[in-house]
DNA sequence: GTAATTTAGTTGTAGCTTCAAGTAATGACT
DNA sequence: AGTCATTACTTGAAGCTACAACTAAATTAC
């Protein structure tokens, strides 16, 4: 009676199998990414890629909003992660000279320090989860989709910005 | 200077800009699927998808590990949510007859009505974010990749039992 | 038959994320 | 110069998740 043909077209078998693979993968990966680096050093992934991020930029140094778009966060999350991670003494902040709405983030040297001891560790089991599951195909279609996949949900992002020389 | 070859080998650029990708969609993909259930039920898209794979199963029950399975969620979690779900009134959970240890979960009438009501919605936000943004060749190369990895970090989860029959 | 182990699930709690609201600095408009 | 809107954050509270500890039922081992 209520489907004459549900509303929007419900999903084919190809891709119900597509999308129950994404689904428990979007579910799973981050706790396992997650769980070494916490017990390594009681970082969470999100901690790492924020001082990651930092560690490569310019002067180990990012505005808070440039921060949040490389990382995918919102700035609220941002904002509490950042305090943390400073108490700690791993990044500090400071108001920007010539506009004082924007803070600066940057990793300190104990900051630098830590996830230069971390990277060998969490290379390791992105290597171990992710790559060494896949043949060079599956990385190149990893990459083309997941691309595809930020075009839907943020098309400004920034990973989108440099189509690779 | 950069790359004085680190402990265990970094990412290729292939398998960096690959790697990027997946760590942003990710990140950005549970939030963009949780927000509309959330405005329009105040449900999580765990709390959607532990009625959802309940509404699938044979008599809408099935044991709370098997369920837990289902959702890719640890006991833990998954117990937690039926508490919530079960004083909204969404789900029931009854001690199984023949093993007392064994819980078993039911959505009830109004949760089925619930997700009924939302599937529509739910399947539209899955259609627009994801295979709206990918054609016949992504989805299948989704499903392989995604198959793969799961592989990697739980090779006994029930989507890679059953090869489709 | 009973002690030891395993299986199935629950609960408390700390810490993280989200959401709504707030502050303060800047830019735009008049 | 003064209002209005926008940008760039910060904060508090509510809710969710992970981890460790715990209970109880069923199996296994002796």
């Amino acid at each position: 009676m209520r489907d004459s043909v549900p509303g929007p077209r419900w999903l084919s078998a190809d891709e119900r199998a597509a999308w129950l693979a994404l689904l428990s993968t979007t579910t799973l990966l981050p706790g396992a990414l997650d769980a070494p680096l916490q017990k390594a050093a009681k970082l969470s992934l999100f901690d790492y890629n924020v001082l990651a991020m930092l560690s490569e930029a310019g002067n180990r140094t990012l505005p808070m909003s440039e921060l949040a778009a490389r990382t995918s966060a919102s700035l609220s999350r941002l904002s509490h992660v950042a305090k943390k991670l400073e108490a700690r003494g791993l990044v500090s902040r400071d108001t920007h000279a010539s506009d004082a709405r924007v803070t600066a983030a940057s990793v300190t040297d104990a900051g630098m320090a830590l996830i230069e001891e971390l990277a060998p560790l969490h290379v390791a089991s992105v290597r171990s989860l992710v790559f060494d599951q896949l043949d060079a195909r599956d990385v190149a279609d990893l990459a083309r989709i997941g691309r595809k996949l930020m075009r839907g949900m943020d098309a400004g992002h920034w990973i989108l910005r440099d189509p690779a020389p």
